[in-house]
DNA sequence: CTACGGCCCGTAGTTAACCACAGAGTCAAG
DNA sequence: CTTGACTCTGTGGTTAACTACGGGCCGTAG
C-alpha cells in the first residue's frame, strides 16, 4: 500500500488541497489516518472517492446530495431502489431546468429576430418588450 | 401624480421592501425623492422599472447585466445594436447551459434505465458508473 | 545543520441576490 | 395623546462550494 500526502493526492488535476480538506470537513471524505506529525496519510481509495464526487457533480448532484449517495454506500440496508430514486429525482430536476431555459431561449430568440440591430433605443423592440410583454415566469429552486 | 411609499410599491407581488432598498443601493433604481421625514416617495415609473428588472431576470439576465441594460437606456449614444449584442450573448449563454444539461440528462437517463431498482448496492450499476465511467465534463462559467 | 517547500489549523473572504434585525423616528386613526 | 403600523439606517446572516491567508511545525536534500 503506497501512501500519499495530501499534496500528492491533489496533484491529480482539478482538485486543490484546500478542496480536499474542505470535503473532509463537510463529511464527504472520511477522516484520514495521520502521521505523528499530524500529516494526513491517504491511500488509493481516496482517489476513487474523489472521482465519485467529481462525476456526481458533473451530473448535477450537489455536495449535499453526493453525501446522501455516499451514505447509502455505507449502509448495508440501502438498496438499488434508493439510488434509483435519487437518480430519478435529479433527472427530473434537470429536465425542469431544461424546460425553463428553453422558455427563456424562445423569448430571447424572438427578441433577437425582432431587433433591427441599428437605430436609436427609442422604440427598440427589445427594450419595449422588457417593459411591457409578459414573459413566462421562471421556475425556481433546484 | 399619486405618490407611493415603499410599502405600497412592494405590495405588488413578488417584491419585498428590502429588495427595493437593495436594488437602490446596487444602482438598479435611481435614488428616490424623500419627504422631510426621510421616507422614500415613489411614482408610477418605479413600477415600470421593477417590471423591467423582473422580466430581465426571468430571461436569465443577472442584476449586473440588467444594470448594463438600464445604463443603455440612459445613454443617448446607445443603439439597438448594443442591446441586440447583449441579448445575443445571453442567448448563447443559455444555449450553452441547455446543452450542458442535456448531456447530464442523457447520462442520468441511461443510469435510470440500467437500474434494476432492487437488490443490494453491491454491483449496483449506477454506483459502478459513478465510480468508473467517464462522464462528459460539465462546462463551467455562466 | 539549514533552507525551502510541504503541511497543519482556524478563520475569513468570495459571489449572487437577497433577508433579517435592532433601535429609532414617523404617520394616522381614534 | 396614544397606539400600532410603517419607515429609516446600518449591519450582519443566508447558501454553495470553494479559495486564501497567516503563523507555525515537518521533512528532506545538500
Amino acid at each position: 500500500m503506497k501512501s500519499m500526502t495530501i499534496g500528492q493526492v491533489a496533484r491529480r488535476p482539478g482538485i486543490g488541497i484546500e478542496t480536499i480538506r474542505f470535503y473532509e470537513r463537510e463529511g464527504l471524505l472520511p477522516a484520514p489516518e495521520r502521521k505523528r506529525s499530524g500529516y494526513r496519510v491517504f491511500f488509493e481509495d481516496i482517489l476513487i472517492r474523489l472521482r465519485f464526487i467529481r462525476r456526481a457533480k458533473e451530473l448535477g448532484f450537489s455536495l449535499r446530495e453526493i453525501m446522501e449517495l455516499l451514505k447509502l454506500t455505507e449502509d448495508p440496508e440501502s438498496t438499488r431502489g434508493d439510488v434509483k430514486r435519487q437518480t430519478e429525482t435529479k433527472l427530473a430536476d434537470i429536465e425542469a431546468k431544461i424546460i425553463d431555459l428553453q422558455r427563456m431561449r424562445k423569448t430571447l430568440r424572438k427578441l433577437v429576430n425582432e431587433c433591427p440591430g441599428h437605430g436609436s433605443l427609442t422604440g427598440c423592440p427589445t427594450m419595449e418588450s422588457l417593459n411591457h410583454d409578459p414573459v413566462a415566469p421562471k421556475e425556481n429552486k433546484s
